[in-house]
RNA sequence: GGCCCGGUAGUUCAGUUGGUUAGAAUGCCAGCCUGUCACGCUGGAUGUCGACGGUUCGAGUCCGUUCCGGGUCGCCA
């Protein structure tokens, strides 16, 4: 611990010594990996962003230091001087790409001291998530910790890259701003100048942007932070980051052609994949019908089969009084699974599809020997037979069945796809499916609220032909609204914005706005309209699920620096905290209910 | 708000039917060692078994409550 400064100054980064800088000087800074010290030999791996490179202290050629450095230990920050050689053949470790050379000292600095540290730094780590988010700053010493967020900087870059290159700009929103009612829980600011009032943290710039286009900003991006507070999930954090972008004077094919050049763009510069273009479209209904969801993972099949038709005068009541009552019975075929799994698996399988409201799920084991299956009591041997052949069915092969309304159906079989799948070893990393998914539904009932809420959110255009439903048959209107999806995950969505103010209007009446509410919410903007508005629309990217597949990881938090645990609190600084009562009083706020950990 | 999994040494874990002084690996500390690279060898130290309460002669183990982390359903326009 120097009290005068760093004397040597680095010239190089550890990683990027190679054989060509041999003979070379080098002052090199960087974290202690690991130490072997046979005596009066010591090697050090030192360790910053770019990687590692061995240095050696010798008792002959750095006897001058061979004291101080046998007082290193792991994680001290040095500053090391000396000659860059090449290793003898048989010293050449070809574990790392610049394994060999090394680094002979022959001056030594110790800029820091440094603890045991409580994880270790390196690759293929198994500690538990808690230290790691604890000591979160160590856990981001670790090179693949460090790959993905330079991996997150440099995507980044390249979709600035392009988006410049394309004409658009970036300009920012505010960060306080109005409460919305409508889709995910605000946070809420207080304001000191206004008590009892609050801003909203933004949850995405989405009216902003649309004010944008009014203004003439014509093509707009922004590398946008949104808040929704609500509760997380793997690939869910509180706040997030999203590439928000809006264009002027477009229509559909406009944008998803941009669009789509730009993240095959991205994917070829980030894991040099080829994606042909133009991508693979599915309609929203097909996508429900075929894969259960509105994300398809489109890597492996086993598809849904509607065989409600086939079963629906059958004596089974769970399959024809469903049918009755407006359900159906849609099955997938699990390909060899029922040679595969046992029936205490396959018991297993039921209880999966419950978490999803289904009630139960009904199977048929197609064997050797015949049929086995608990509901071929009920079935007479033309329906199975049907079922059989419509969902063609081989030895071995097991047949899962679930009847409840379509929502309840679609959700537990399309997960229970995906299930499937993965025990099965179907999902390859390798492939990179990118699709739209097209034509999606304007409206959705929703059944607390007893009214229509947006799907997508209340500025999305309907389909043209469409638009006369809007009254009689607000459920089968569609919107100009698409989702980009990569292998089964949604980053992407977007929509032709409603760009006229009496539909504005008549979408809100959709939504059960009165007139008047509907101007004291979103006043401003139906205000806007009537001042020369284009016909716009855009996009908005999660750039950290984006992220987590390009490193290919299955959990947002690998890729954000400090992420939120799963309560939404920060385990590294305790935020969110409780506050000074004099700060309370500032803001005109008084607590009703004790902090419970305090 | 519901459900599932986990919490034992710095770390990752084992711990049988409830039974004496809670173990292993690794890390850490000390000594030896000039070509190691998961260095090696010898020796050593290290525990609020998440917390609280209960059952019991006796609890890491059983029961209850609670805290923390992860996953998930609801929720997330």
């Amino acid at each position: 611990m120097s009290e005068h400064g760093q004397i040597l100054k680095r010239t190089h980064m550890c990683g990027m010594v190679n054989s060509q800088l041999e003979g070379t000087r080098v002052t090199l800074t960087g974290w202690v990996q690991r130490r072997r010290d046979l005596g009066k030999l010591i090697f050090i791996y030192l360790r910053d962003r770019e990687g590692f490179i061995q240095v050696v202290f010798d008792a002959e050629k750095s006897s001058h230091i061979l004291e101080k450095a046998q007082t290193i230990r792991s994680e001290f920050v040095l500053a090391v001087a000396g000659r860059v050689v090449k290793r003898d053949q048989a010293a050449i470790n070809p574990k790392y790409p610049n394994g060999d050379v090394e680094v002979i000292a022959d001056g030594l600095e110790i800029l820091s001291t440094a603890e045991t540290p409580p994880i270790y730094i390196e690759d293929g780590l198994d500690a538990s998530e808690d230290i790691r988010l604890k000591y979160r700053y160590l856990d981001l010493r670790r090179p693949e910790m460090q790959k993905n967020i330079i991996l997150r900087h440099k995507v980044s870059k390249w979709i600035r890259d392009f988006l410049d290159k394309e004409g658009f700009l970036e300009i920012e929103t505010p960060i306080l701003t109005k409460s919305t009612p409508e889709g995910a829980r605000d946070y809420l600011v207080p304001s000191r100048v206004h008590p009892g009032k609050f801003y909203a943290l933004p949850q995405s710039p989405q009216i902003f942007k649309q004010l944008l286009m009014l203004s003439g900003f014509d093509k707009y991006f922004q590398i946008a932070r949104c808040f929704r507070d609500e509760d997380l999930r793997a690939e869910r954090q509180p706040e997030f980051t999203q590439v928000d972008i809006e264009m002027s004077f477009v229509d559909v094919e406009d944008l998803i052609s941009i669009n789509e050049c730009l993240i095959a763009d991205v994917l070829k510069k980030a894991i040099d994949v080829d994606i042909s273009l133009p991508l693979p479209r599915i309609k929203y209904k097909e996508s429900m019908e075929r894969y259960g969801t509105d994300k398809p993972d489109t890597r492996f099949g086993m598809e849904l089969k509607d065989v409600s038709e086939i079963v629906k005068g059958c004596g089974f009541r769970v399959f024809s009084d469903t049918i009755k009552s407006g359900g159906s019975v849609r099955a997938i075929n699990a390909k060899c699974c029922g040679e595969k799994f046992s029936r205490r698996e396959i018991d297993g399988l039921g209880e999966f599809v419950k978490t999803y409201r289904a009630k139960g799920l009904a199977w048929i084991n197609v064997t050797e020997e015949g049929i086995r299956s608990p509901i071929a009591k009920f079935l007479s041997k033309d329906i199975i037979d049907m079922l059989v052949e419509g969902l063609n069915a081989e030895k071995g092969d097991l047949l899962l069945f679930v009847a409840d309304r379509d929502e309840v159906v679609f959700q537990s079989l399309g997960q229970l796809r995906l299930e499937l799948a993965k025990r099965l070893g179907l999902l390859d990393d390798n492939i990179k499916n990118l699709l739209w998914v097209t034509e999606f539904p304007l409206l959705e009932y929703d059944e607390e609220g007893q009214r229509y809420v947006a799907k997508h959110h209340p500025f999305t255009a309907p389909m043209d032909e469409d638009i006369q439903l809007l009254d009689s048959n607000p459920e089968q209107v569609r919107a100009k609204a698409y989702d980009m999806v990569l292998n089964g995950v949604e980053i992407g969505g977007g929509s032709i914005r409603i760009h006229s103010q009496e539909l504005q209007e008549t979408m809100f009446q959709a939504l059960g706005f009165t007139k008047d509410q509907a101007w004291e919410r979103f006043g401003f903007l139906l205000e806007a309209f009537t001042y020369g508005t284009p016909p716009h629309g855009g996009v908005a990217y999660g750039l950290d699920r984006l992220i987590m597949i390009l490193v290919g990881s299955d959990a947002i938090r690998d890729v954000i620096a400090f992420p939120k645990v799963q309560n939404a609190s920060d385990f590294m600084t305790k935020a969110p905290d409780t506050v000074d009562e004099n700060q309370l009083r500032e803001l005109g706020i008084m607590i009703a209910t004790q902090p419970q950990d305090e």
